[in-house]
This record gives structure tokens, C-alpha cells and sequence, in this order.
DNA sequence: TAAATTAGCTTGCTAATTGCAAGTGGATAT
DNA sequence: ATATCCACTTGCAATTAGCAAGCTAATTTA
């Protein structure tokens, strides 16, 4: 059933099997950006993801490896959602896809100082966010 | 019929209206490396899209300002699909997805040459593609 | 300690989208 | 003149998305 179809063996094409979709990436965002991890936090995102999809959205992301389940340190009723590295890996694809964006659409509000960061040394912004991102996987 | 909708003011958000989904991508794809550009062209990539679903792809990526038609120099029966600036500024954002996609997936053959170019200068390797596509775009 | 709330889902149903197959109409090759 | 190519459109079945409600276990509130 959660089996990945892969079309063809090209790369874009497999990854796009991954996460080509409208909602995976926003929950990955969440995850790296927003300081989100549990299943409500995602529900109450601004773009307003229905409860179905989320649950079957997560469950790819968790096949696919890009996330994880582990215990909530604060209550036993909550799952926290993590990233794993190859989930972290994905930082670069979404800094650049916010450098294409920042072209065409209104600059939310908060964001442009990391933009700036992002033009004027992107490794290692990519670097400091990726270490605060892997510190959080091993607590 | 045509208008985007956007679900929420996130950068992120916003691009994934216009090309999150499975074939926006492989469609700019086949523009940037595949010599493809009509049409039939891209119907007959691997992935097998079905052909009203390419016509609507096609659609929105032009309504979103990312590819345009021009008459065919071969022949007026046909019609030439090229990338804006506004889609060759994707590049980057492929570029990125390849690289991550490299370490998860078998690396199709012919291919090998320009990730380790990625790697090596990616500004040079933006810079020199952008520069070839920018070319067509002239004609 | 009983009742209400929170958290993470599942289920049922409807609407929208996808994808296959066939068809259309103009341009081109034979 | 006929057949094929090209860029689609249309019809229809199947899949997916999305809304609302429900469900179970854990937790907070009274």
C-alpha cells in the first residue's frame, strides 16, 4: 500500500514522487522553520491542511525516511515528529526555492533577514541551520 | 478558471501553488536539459504524462508566466514551448533536488559528470547553463 | 473522581482531479 | 488526394482531496 511508484528512474522524477506535492514540503517547514512537531501544531498551519491528508501525508514522509515518530518529553499524549537527516537534507532545495520566490511574490514579514543571510553566504547558513536541525534529532 | 489561488502568504506556500505537484517540474526539466519543446516532445518523456493533463500543466505554467509559446522555426504546424527568465530562474531550485536526490537514489548514467560539477562550483554551473538557456530564449 | 478537553488519528461521504482512450481540425509529407 | 503529424479537446472511469463527524487514549478541570 505506502510503496513509492517510482516513474522513471530520472532524479528530479523520483524525488518529485517523494515530495512533489502540496503539502509535503509545508510540513517540512514546519518542522524546520516554525518550531511545529506534533500533529495539531501542523493542523493549525495558516494553509489549512485537512486531517486526512496530514495523517497520510506524515505517514509518507515517515516511509520515505524524510521523518520520524519518537515519545513527547512534555506528555505521553503527544507524538513529536522529527526530522531525520535526510529530511534536514532538504534545507537547501527550500532556501532556494524562497530565493526564486522572493522574486515574484510580497516578502512576509520576519523573513528578510534570513533571505539576506541566505544571499550573501548561503553555506553557511545552510551550515548553522542544519547543526541546530541535528542537535534537535539527538536530545 | 485560471487565477491561482494562494492558501497562504508563505514564499514557500506561494511556489508550491504554482509548481508543487508531480510534472510542472519534469516539464521544465525537459526544457532546461532535455532539448525538449513541443509538444509531443513532452508526451513522450519516461514519466508518461497523459496528454490533457500535460495541456493543463502547460497552461498554468505559461498563465504563471514560467514558460511561453512562439512559433515554430521548423514548422508552423508545430508550436515552440521556451522557459522566461522567470523559469530558467528554477534552476537552481533542480539543481538542488538533483543533489540531494543523488545520495538516495541510483544515479541515472550521463548525469554523473554535472553533479560532480554541482559540487564542485555551483555558481559556475548555474551560471553557464543560465547563460546557454538565456541564448535560446533570443532566437 | 467524574466530566470535559486535548491529541492523534479513522471513517463516511462528496467534490475535484487524474488518467486513459478516442476524437477533432489544421498543417505537412507522400 | 490521402495519410500522417501536431496540438490539443472531450467523455468517462478511477483515484485523490477535502469536509465533517466520530473514536480512543491521555490529560486537565471541576
Amino acid at each position: 500500500m505506502g510503496t513509492v511508484k517510482k516513474r522513471s528512474n530520472c532524479l528530479l522524477s523520483s524525488s518529485l514522487d517523494i515530495f512533489g506535492d502540496k503539502w509535503s514540503l509545508l510540513i517540512i517547514r514546519d518542522l524546520m522553520f516554525n518550531n511545529k512537531n506534533t500533529y495539531n501544531d501542523f493542523l493549525k498551519s495558516a494553509e489549512g491542511i485537512a486531517t486526512n491528508i496530514l495523517a497520510s501525508r506524515l505517514k509518507g514522509l515517515e516511509e520515505n525516511g524524510l521523518i520520524e515518530k519518537s515519545e513527547h518529553p512534555g506528555s505521553r499524549a503527544k507524538i513529536l515528529y522529527r526530522l531525520t537527516p535526510k529530511g534536514i537534507e532538504l534545507l537547501p532545495v527550500i532556501i532556494e526555492i524562497h530565493l526564486w520566490a522572493e522574486k515574484y511574490f510580497t516578502i512576509p514579514s520576519g523573513i528578510e533577514p534570513t533571505l539576506k543571510e541566505a544571499k550573501k553566504d548561503r553555506e553557511a547558513l545552510i551550515k548553522s541551520i542544519t547543526k541546530s536541525l541535528m542537535e534537535n534529532i539527538s536530545l
